[in-house]
DNA sequence: CTGGATCCATGATGATACTG
DNA sequence: CAGTATCATCATGGATCCAG
């Protein structure tokens, strides 16, 4: 088992791929670029992965220095986090993800899982590739069922948070991860907010902005 | 042979890594960024890849719409060039450059070939990176034995193209791919221009900014 | 329940040789 | 020049089991 593989190219692209190209390794440091998660919270986000695999790739991104693995003393859980050179990979899960969204086709298929998160970090990378930019500091937070999730402008690009931006949110919205896909997969011509599923609440000035930035509007009222 | 294993999940991230996931494929992409190449070309400057995979590589890459196969009536060569969603897999490319850069230790191995396109797009994202902003418009050609690439910054970004800028060039280096690419895998601390292997011409001025720019300096004189 | 390990079948990749 | 063919090896997935 040797996944370090060398391309023997000098070239960083190629050096990169010899750390982080196989098969799960991005899609661990997207579940975890927002946090620490443990290993079985890996294993759900990441849906079909065996556990065989899951340790491996853990394994060996802490062995090439892109996860630390935390385990308090009298814990029994083990977190896994990035450390900065895995922080660092943030761009390039976000530049696949503008690829992926302007041409891999992104509806949702009947087989597949939704996860709060991930449609999230779609959202983030769209309103930065469109340059949807409000007032510094604004806040959308999403309500699922169990999980919230924070989007705030910070003046010069998106960040995704976890967790409820409590008192200073501009606009909430509840839906489920599901509604939200689809209602991301749909063409913003044929966008409408609030939708199927999805319950906006906010001053109405904030709710068109957050509408506005979809290519939705809202209903008249 | 399917190589669009899904991960079912709901992500266009994991979506990309469908298309372009496997090993080779972003090599490929890379190598076809500054223009049409032919098989052989790619064979070659891939290295290690063999017949058998760059084939069925090409073959899928063209199926889902990132590389187009361009044969002449009555020529027995066959082109392969990227697709315009193929072009946008640049920042992909430079995003894993970048962080190969930062973090994946580009020093030359001693078994690695060292080509010259490899070495220019990584100069260039380096540069990039470091925010060097000379006049808009700014040139610099590297001539190498037997090709020649460009860079020049438009205001905004650098951008790397094969062959020579003829008469505009600021800067014109002389240099072979090894002598450049020890060059850059140097701390900035140690950089010595014009150095072993590497020869500058052109305005004293203009070599002087070139020189800052990679964190030399130009000897008095 | 968390965090694995083991076994086996299959898919993906590499090495080498050869062809129109 | 642009691939095929064949075979060996490596990587991955599926299922099952286990210790703390």
């Amino acid at each position: 088992m040797d996944p370090n593989r060398s391309y023997r190219h000098f070239c960083a692209m190629a050096r990169s791929l010899e750390l982080i190209g196989e098969r799960w390794s991005l899609l661990v440091v997207r579940d975890l670029l927002l946090g620490p998660r443990r290993f079985s919270d890996l294993a759900d986000s990441l849906g079909g992965i065996t556990p065989t695999r899951l340790t491996e790739r853990l394994r060996h991104l802490q062995a090439v220095g892109i996860v630390e693995r935390d385990r308090r003393p009298g814990r029994r859980e083990v977190w896994y986090r990035l450390t900065d050179a895995g922080q660092d990979l943030g761009p390039v899960v976000d530049a696949l993800t503008l690829w992926g969204i302007r041409h891999a086709r992104p509806a949702v298929r009947p087989d597949e899982t939704v996860r709060a998160q991930h449609v999230l970090n779609g959202t983030k990378v769209w309103l930065d590739s469109r340059r949807i930019r409000p007032r510094k500091g604004a806040t959308w937070v999403w309500h699922f069922p169990g999980e919230a999730y924070t989007l705030r402008y910070d003046g010069a690009s998106w960040r995704l948070t976890r967790g409820d931006a409590q008192a200073d949110a501009d606009v909430v919205v509840r839906t489920t991860p599901p509604a939200w896909a689809r209602f991301l997969a749909t063409p913003t011509s044929g966008r409408r907010l609030p939708g199927t599923g999805i319950h906006l609440s906010g001053m109405r000035s904030a709710q068109a902005e957050f509408a506005a930035a979809f290519g939705s509007s809202l209903p008249p009222g």
